[in-house]
DNA sequence: TTGTAAGCGTTATCAC
DNA sequence: GTGATAACGCTTACAA
């Protein structure tokens, strides 16, 4: 015997393919005794159902999923605990996929609605242009979390939650001013960024003109292209280059802790000091930012509160409560030792 | 029509169904012509093959899986994309499946072989303790990847790789001796742990005696089960606890670079330093390893290494070349800035 | 309470 | 080259 299926077992236990199902799935139209009777045989034999014959028949599945575009993230840890957690309360089972970098995150939504009956989506990370004719074959809802939405989307088919990644932003680069910086380098995305780089950068520069601090574009370094993005090693790539290039600057915003990191070290190497000699600060509030030496000056996304209302808007949209919501959480600016007042 | 089929896309065409699997499938017996055509209509159709049918159907597809334990875990991460870009050069493809703290990965590999209709199972990480008659359920080749055995294993009926988590926490300890620490505290797993944890902690003890070095039960610290393992916060709360209780130590080793780097931060707060008032390390060579300030001592595990030949090892097994087969490889001992000779 | 049989959407087998 | 048609392993009306 090959692999052992439903019929297999019916035989076995002397019963229908019916019972067993029944057995199986927990229905009530089953006396107690045969449905232990079959699982116990069902236990000897080692029989596991075959998902795909499952998925295939069944109308419909408490499934959702979580689509994730840059899984190394180490933000997108905390929020996948809760969104497992949040989904499990509801009854849901919660399978989490993957997207690489070049693929199409719709693409993959649309084929694993189906294969597994899916009830709802959650998009993670990335960024979202898409055009409606594709975003119409989605036949079930989905709530975008912590996207970086740069174009103007329509606001009745979407539903989003996040940061205000520009006004975030913008509230960094005012904190800098604030201590007194003026020449302020950033560490910002590609300038072909659609996404949270854009809105970042674009706050940075709102930021400096309300305090007429006149733009120096020799302070904007974007991330290398050929190394991972939004990684330690590129910000200490790109922190190299900025102090090698003698640009002056006192303070160095990096769009991501892990950039803030790499450049630190990068400040170290270079025989100079966090803050004394450059202020440093990143945005998420990675857990690393807190237990960096010096402590990273970051902006604080509340990855718990944003995971838990992306969910509960997930669910008002499958049980039709909601048309389409949105929701934008403050983030908290954590003022560490990595900045100070300039003297 | 709710949700289009092969049947609707054959109809369309007016083709057999056959016809269009042929086109989607790129099979050989089709003119040029009608699959051109077919597929223009797919395309404008939006069709997309449903996969639970395509892989109830197939009786095999070239697909591998991943099974991770701990996603959380950064040093995952560089292995990852080994395994996807290996996998793809032999044109599969390689799906990734989370295992969850308190699943058992291999009824989740059981039900995946049968859905996906898997060629060849990876298990990453966790620990390894399953009965031989379990394991039999699964009927396709698998290896074990950087996973702690503690325990006499049928070497016939397992493949592995990994470092030897024994001897380079020796390794690791040994240097700390040779620097003159006589009092090295340990981070490590709780005493019931059965995977690396014991064998990192067992290699400690072990360096500790060949240096005719008492062992002090004082200054073994577990980690805390209501903190997230490994975790930097968990590194931290225990070294707290540690500098609080009073017992000397000149050395803090702790079985992962994130449980160093808490180490580090709660020895800065009780306004002490690293390495001046103890020298820290840690073990996996992490980035952040690197990166930290001071750099952290550590034992590097050639990641990239260990996940290439995971996949070679694994195809030579699908492919019958192999029955089994084990290989350790040699990790680098990093001293860096946290670890210094005492005086 | 239980069993029979009709699909679910594909692919594989065969005949044309 | 192409097209019926029978599986694949399961769930679910419907019948008993």
């Amino acid at each position: 015997m090959d692999t052992i299926t439903i019929k297999d077992i019916a035989n076995l236990c002397g019963v229908g393919v019916t019972t067993v199902s029944r057995a199986i799935n927990n229905h009530p139209d089953i006396s107690e005794d045969t449905k232990q009777m079959i699982l116990q045989v069902i236990k000897e034999n080692h029989y596991v159902p075959n998902n795909s014959a499952r998925n295939l028949k069944r109308s419909a599945s408490k499934t959702i999923a979580v689509l994730i575009k840059g899984i190394t993230n180490p933000f997108f840890n905390r929020m996948l605990q809760v969104f497992e957690q949040e989904t499990q309360k509801k009854k849901y089972s919660c399978i989490l996929q993957r997207v690489d970098e070049n693929q199409d995150e719709i693409d993959v939504a649309i084929e694993l609605e189906k294969e597994k009956r899916l009830k709802g989506i959650v998009f993670l990370g990335g960024y979202f242009s898409h055009s409606k004719e594709k975003l119409d074959q989605l036949t079930i809802p989905f709530v975008l979390s912590t996207i970086g939405l740069t174009q103007e989307v329509d606001q009745d088919v979407y539903s989003w939650v996040s940061v205000d990644d520009f006004q975030e932003s913008y509230k960094m680069t005012d904190y800098l001013c604030g201590l007194g910086h003026k020449k302020i380098a950033i560490i910002s995305a590609g300038m072909d960024d659609e996404s949270i780089g854009k809105l970042r950068y674009e706050g940075y520069r709102k930021a400096l003109e309300h305090h007429g601090i006149k733009f120096n574009p020799n302070l904007v370094r974007c991330m290398k292209d050929d190394i991972e993005s939004y990684s330690m090693e590129n910000g200490y790539a790109v922190t190299r280059e900025l102090l090698q290039s003698g640009e002056e600057f006192t303070a160095l915003y990096a769009i991501s802790d892990s950039l803030a990191v790499g450049a630190c070290k990068a400040i170290f190497e270079a025989g100079k000091s966090v803050p004394e000699d450059y202020s440093v600060a990143g945005f998420d509030g990675l857990d690393i930012s807190f237990y960096y030496n010096p402590s990273i000056t970051t902006i604080r996304q509340p990855a718990e509160k944003i995971a838990k209302e992306t969910i509960r808007i997930l669910f008002d949209l499958i049980h039709k409560k909601t048309a389409s919501e949105h929701r934008i959480f403050a983030a908290q600016l954590m003022a560490r030792d990595s900045t100070k007042p300039l003297k």
